[in-house]
DNA sequence: AGATAAAAGGATATATATATCTTTTTATAT
DNA sequence: ATATAAAAAGATATATATATCCTTTTATCT
């Protein structure tokens, strides 16, 4: 449902904020999430432009977060690659209708809302925080 | 969140629940729900093959529908040409995750789950049915 | 049986998403 | 100032999804 952009995108983000001592670079960021690296070096210029995180260049430069993870919803992640869009109006354009959809487009719609609010309403926080045995990106396994 | 694919099935599936008189060609099919007629003609192939309609081939032959629009959940339809899947197992391959989901993925299934609910939920009756001034497929408005 | 209408199947084209590689620009540290 | 490390940008390749066209098979009617 979600594209490997985005799955991409969501991965780096919550490498990052796994790592906030420091700026991290796409090399080393693409080593832990395992995403190659001269796609992510494109996902992370995306996010850098929307303003999820920050880049630094030159000499000890790297990504950081632009945000705490507390206030970075996932939506926001996955908007900066590959925008959720709601439909708007008729997609056969059928003149009548235009933007009051009709029942097939309603319940489309609907899911996608319901997706959007779903990722608007989960932080990166929460993923961090959540007790769990699986620690995001690590292979290390919590008792 | 659906491709374009799922979509014109959609569009299809629910103008055959419009017009159950008698087989359709591909051709009408195309021509009411406004999709490639040859890009269709596959799209209606997988719907037969996954019995969502039942094709009858020679003159006067076309598609109808497989089922009652009561008993034909919208989710039926899309898995047939574009199958929602859950995440199984860990993406990055993480030999210490396996089965076992980090909270990032976990969310990102949850989305997933509430999805193929939405959509297991919906008949293509309900789509029909629901009060609207616009109805699915055509320019006609009610009063 | 023959003509015809329709689905089924195969081959190909186009567009978009994903991925890789190389060069250029920018900032930092010495 | 210079060397270096890093992001940014550009060009290209590959894979997948979408779309089109052409041929073959199947069933129906006269």
């Amino acid at each position: 449902m979600i594209s490997q952009t985005a799955e991409y995108a969501l991965r780096a983000v919550v490498c990052l904020a796994q790592n906030q001592d420091k700026p991290h670079t796409t090399a080393e960021i693409a080593s832990w999430t395992k995403v190659p690296e001269h796609y992510l070096s494109k996902v992370l210029l995306a996010l850098a432009k929307h303003e999820v995180v920050f880049s630094k260049k030159g000499l000890h430069g790297g990504y950081v977060l632009a945000h705490a993870p507390e206030n970075l919803p996932l939506l926001n992640v996955i908007n900066a690659v590959d925008p959720i869009k709601n439909i708007k109006s008729c997609p056969l354009k059928l003149k009548t209708h235009g933007t009051n959809l009709c029942p097939l487009h309603k319940k489309v719609n609907e899911s996608i809302d319901v997706m959007q609010e779903m990722f608007r309403t989960s932080t990166v926080a929460m993923i961090l925080n959540e007790p769990t045995k699986s620690i995001p990106l690590c292979e290390a396994i919590k008792n």
